[in-house]
DNA sequence: ATGGTCGCGCAGCGA
């Protein structure tokens, strides 16, 4: 197979996005890209408008918030839904993953926890948890595995505008980067970070207060990989062009550039 | 200065 380009980009509303989402798969041209914060029930995705530019597609979501799709040109296939234990269910279609040509790829929105300490916290630990017990229990890590999605979680303080005013808060937490920790442990690797170093790289910018324009951004949203995806990825980036403009996601997509022919696999 | 802006859905909550 040539290259494959792997995207993922939460769109917040799918519905209020799509003109954008359009727009940017043709010129950003991914293969695979997958969709967080749909916020829309099955029968209202626009599977027919997605397979006219050429992507088969699957979604999970059941109304007015979450919500996660996979557009795929490399094809659809073994398609799974949630965690397989219920799990997902009470928080609410935040997970869905299907075989994409020859990678195994999951959409995943993690919980945001709102308030450290809060309920809402602790279940957002939960569901990290499950989501590398289930990785643990079901795929194996030498198999080429992405996923990607909304963390709701800073990996490093590189990736927040300022370290020093949110030491302690949200997305920053040592509980909550060491639930990310598990899963490099398990096998998956930040793709974007292989060949981005440096830091302001962002994915998310809030809506108030200009934080855009500011620069006061993190970055959230991740494409995590199995070491054969390691292995093939050339390039990663952050497309900003998509967060300016007319009704923008406060995410920007971010895509991996991945060549199967490379590497030792 | 505890604000600010979106989306959903039609009040106020979640992010």
């Amino acid at each position: 197979m040539s290259e494959v380009r792997l995207a993922t980009w939460n769109v917040n509303s799918l519905r209020a996005r799509m003109d954008r989402v359009v727009e940017w798969i043709s010129y950003a041209r991914p293969d695979v890209l997958c969709l967080q914060e749909t916020k829309m029930q099955d029968r209202d995705f626009p599977a027919h408008d997605l397979a006219d530019l050429g992507y088969e597609a699957v979604h999970h979501g059941d109304g007015g918030w979450n919500g996660v799709a996979i557009l795929s040109a490399a094809g659809i296939a073994g398609v799974r839904i949630g965690f397989g234990d219920g799990a997902d269910d009470e928080m609410g279609c935040r997970i869905v993953s299907a075989e994409c040509g020859e990678i195994r790829v999951f959409s995943v929105y993690v919980p945001n926890g709102r308030e450290v300490g809060s309920e809402f916290y602790y279940a957002k630990l939960e569901w990290l948890g499950s989501l590398q017990r289930m990785l643990a229990k079901e795929w194996d890590q030498r198999e080429a595995l992405a996923v990607c999605g909304d963390f709701n979680v800073a990996p490093d303080d590189r990736d927040v505008w300022n370290p020093a005013a949110f030491e302690g808060a949200t997305h920053v937490t040592e509980p909550e980067r060491d639930a990310l920790g598990l899963l490099g442990r398990w096998g998956l690797v930040d793709l974007f970070r292989l060949h981005n170093k440096a830091d302001g790289l962002f994915s998310w910018w809030d809506y108030r207060g200009g934080a855009f324009h500011k620069h006061q951004g993190m970055r959230i949203d991740l494409i995590l990989g199995t070491a054969p995806l390691a292995s093939w990825c050339t390039a990663s980036i952050v497309d900003r062009q998509a967060r300016k403009g007319p009704q923008p996601s406060d995410h920007a997509p971010v895509m991996v550039y991945l060549d199967p022919g490379r590497g030792g696999s």
